[in-house]
RNA sequence: GCGGGCGUCGCCAAGUGGUUAAGGCAGUGGCUUGUGGCGCCACCAUUCGGGGGUUCAAGUCCCCUCGCUCGCCCCA
């Protein structure tokens, strides 16, 4: 390509595609509002060592998918490839911890280095919530209300919600243990990424995609036999806290995080709707991480929408997309007197709330009414030489041709906002 | 990082080795020195993502490369 072109896996947001995230991050931000969720905005980038140690070295997301470079002052810098980590390190920084459960929302750019596919980009967005300093297990079931109360009032199709239990840390080394026995013994069954991942990520086995494999661990040792009895216990009243919200779900005993910080409670909304990449939001508790960040002991929840995977479902629902919105009023002029004329009645017009296209071609006027009509606005202003000299302005209505053409005073309109009456 | 599919005008899209690369939409100018929606006329790719090669001849065949796309991995 000879001409410049935005890098790969980075997108432009044209015109018409914009409205539809401006909903989308409305209709967010008006639940989280009335949630009691409040906002935080946290810098774009980090320390590399944030996510290294947040996130964990050994996960594929630090080890080989981050944007990592050395600064001009010689310091490991990283753009943001998840939220979470981010705004636990301003929590502890500005000490919010000290001034009780924090409730808090986030949204923006995140960055990470994989070959882009549908609904996966190297910039891509989320939108996610974090509930610091909660550990009730029905802090669980309110953040996943959050995100599914959501979804739904944005008309998502074909959600489904599935959640299991990663235990405590304990449970999960034991249960690891257990596991990679099996799998060992199992060795020459398995298929060659998850042979791989006995030693990377041996959790991970446990979702592998290869149907042959997944019937073999028909067999294995379950995560769940594994958990004690207090996780147990504790998932049990997650379980129960949806059900009384009457929010369905499916226990998923293969569900397992892929970003090392998560224990207990972990979840997935996924869409019917979405090709390979189905999962719209992921979350779930990570009491560990604040104090594994340098902060107090803290219990937190929370979870984060992919919104590219939301608008790839958003508008496969509403089918097209909605055309540019049509102005109230459309100005035509010709001729420089005219034209400061019309310059003065536009700004009039969007002082008074009216939506106003100028034409500012110069274009003979019959290109100019084309152009007006083609906007869609259902009235034209007309100030050519002659209503420049008389002093007025033709009001003409584009859409019902009955309607008699207005000759207004200019000086009047320009005074006394009576703009947006006259097009009644 | 690995695999499959694809790359002709801003968008859609003919073209299956042979003189000047269809057409539609959009755009621009005009028919109509100042009044639109319809219609008509004209203009709008010396070039087929880029670079090599084969051939008398390549958008059409081969190689490399870049990009897009779908999937694997991973994840939202």
């Amino acid at each position: 390509m000879a001409s410049l072109q935005s890098l790969r896996g980075m997108v432009d947001l044209l015109p018409e595609h914009t409205p539809l995230w401006q909903q989308l991050e409305s209709t967010a931000r008006e639940h989280f509002r009335r949630a009691a969720i409040r906002e935080i905005r946290t810098p774009l980038l980090e320390a590399t060592e944030l996510f290294a140690r947040g996130i964990g070295e050994a996960t594929d997301v630090v080890g080989k998918e981050m944007y990592t470079f050395i600064d001009r002052g010689d310091r490991s810098c990283t753009l943001r490839p998840e939220g979470t980590a981010s705004v636990v390190r301003a929590a502890i920084q500005h000490g919010l911890l000290a001034q009780g459960p924090q409730r808090l929302w986030y949204g923006g750019p995140m960055f990470r280095y994989e070959r882009p596919q549908a609904g996966r980009q190297r910039q891509f967005h989320q939108i996610g919530v974090e509930l610091l300093g909660v550990a009730d297990a029905t802090s669980d079931a309110e953040a996943i209300a959050v995100a599914w109360d959501l979804l739904a009032d944005l008309g998502v199709g074909g959600l489904q919600l599935e959640i299991n239990s990663l235990g405590t840390p304990e449970d999960r080394l034991r249960y690891r243990a257990e596991l990679v026995a099996w799998l060992e013994a199992h060795h020459d069954q398995l298929d060659a990424d998850s042979q791989q991942r006995i030693s990377t990520n041996p959790l991970r086995v446990l979702d592998s995609k290869n149907p042959d494999t997944q019937a073999l661990l028909a067999g294995a040792p379950t995560l769940a036999a594994a958990l004690c009895g207090d996780s147990h216990e504790r998932f049990s009243q997650v379980r129960q806290a949806l059900e009384a919200l009457q929010i369905p779900f499916v226990l998923n005993p293969r569900l397992v995080r892929g970003l090392d910080y998560y224990g207990h409670t972990a979840f997935e909304i996924t869409s019917s709707q979405l090709g390979a990449q189905a999962t719209v939001c992921g979350g779930g508790r990570y009491d560990g991480l604040v104090e594994q960040l340098g902060g107090p002991a803290t219990a937190a929840v929370g979870w984060a929408i992919g919104l590219e995977r939301l608008v790839l479902l958003l508008s496969q629902a509403q089918g097209a997309i909605a055309a540019a919105p049509a102005p109230d009023l459309y100005v035509i002029s010709r001729g420089a007197a005219a034209e400061r004329l019309a310059l003065a009645l536009c700004r009039q017009g969007r002082q008074a709330g009216l939506v106003v296209e100028r034409d500012a071609s110069g274009a003979a006027f019959g290109k100019q009414f084309k152009r007006a009509d083609k906007s869609g606005a259902p009235w034209a202003a007309v100030v050519g030489e002659q209503e420049a000299a008389e002093g007025v302005v033709v009001l003409k209505h584009l859409r019902d041709s009955e309607r008699q053409d207005r000759r207004l005073p200019i000086g009047d309109l320009l005074a006394q906002s009576s703009l947006a009456a006259a097009l009644q």
